[in-house]
DNA sequence: CTAAAATAAGACTTAATTGGTACTAATTGA
DNA sequence: TCAATTAGTACCAATTAAGTCTTATTTTAG
């Protein structure tokens, strides 16, 4: 269904919970409880994001998890690589073995470019932007935020 | 990874293969041969596809498959709503009890935001577009094709 | 009109991936 | 030295995907 997995989903939530405080860190079970996640599941995602370099660990008493960076400066393709590896749409990336006919391969090169294509708007879009709170105007229409500059931005780009 | 499933490759393979004669069926049969596909795959693939309307099946003694419409006239995004349902980045589209907290759900209507994103460039693109063949220039670069094309204009009306 | 062959449609089984949990080791500060 | 905290590894469960098999339907030929 092109869904990122639930870890990535957990990611995003918990860096944008971290982001309110860059100071200090904060312990997994503090944050697992301000996120409102299992601390199993929020240990796991924490450690493999500070595997990563996205988030910093800091370990004995006091210690926990902080950002590296600012939320604005931390893209959404970033967390997703981090968590997921590669982004590719068609997994064909790596093997070229498994291609048994030629007019596929036009296929799979035309595969890879939409991702690229999805990846570089991923790569445009910050935390701070998924983070960005929603603003409905008086006539139900939800009013446009960054998330949608930032795609236009890459629309622009694009084109 | 963010990426399609198995079924949907095949199924845009075992498309593209098809386009080549929209007046005539070919047998499941034929199609796997002509793929390089496994039969029982190709089989499973068709009949998803043939139930969804982007095929028509024609059943007796020299039956077998056909487009309903001409390549150029289906989307990519169709056959992945197809092969693999709606098309949603973020699985939280229909259950709105298992967003817990308020910030998170700013998340999630981002998130959807950039689903409809990705979902848009998809749309724009057809079966055509990702069967036309690479033209490789003589520095090495790839030639502008459809695709380039496409998702130039879906940049275009998304600025 | 009957029967056989070709074919699609559906149910089922198996394999792989993901999500979630638990346990042990290492590190830091009091 | 003890308590708090992360790091790493391994493991189990559940969901999903992939592939296989059996059944039902249609068409042509005799």
């Amino acid at each position: 269904m092109l869904r990122i997995s639930k870890l990535t989903d957990y990611a995003t939530v918990l860096m944008a919970e971290m982001q309110s405080s860059l100071d200090e860190p904060r312990s997994a079970t503090v944050l697992a409880d301000q996120a409102r996640l299992e601390l199993p599941t929020t240990a796991k995602v924490l450690k493999i994001l500070a595997k990563s370099g996205l988030v910093r660990s800091i370990r004995g008493v006091n210690g926990g998890y902080q950002l590296v960076r600012p939320a604005r400066e931390i893209s959404i393709a970033a967390i997703i690589r981090a968590m997921e590896g590669p982004i590719a749409l068609t997994e064909c990336g790596l093997e070229p073995g498994t291609c048994p006919r030629e007019q596929d391969c036009s296929l799979r090169s035309n595969w890879r470019r939409i991702g690229a294509t999805v990846e570089q708007a991923l790569d445009a879009m910050t935390l701070a932007d998924l983070a960005a709170p929603n603003s409905t105007t008086e006539d139900g229409h939800i009013a446009e935020r960054n998330v949608d500059q930032r795609l236009k931005i890459v629309a622009r780009n694009q084109a």
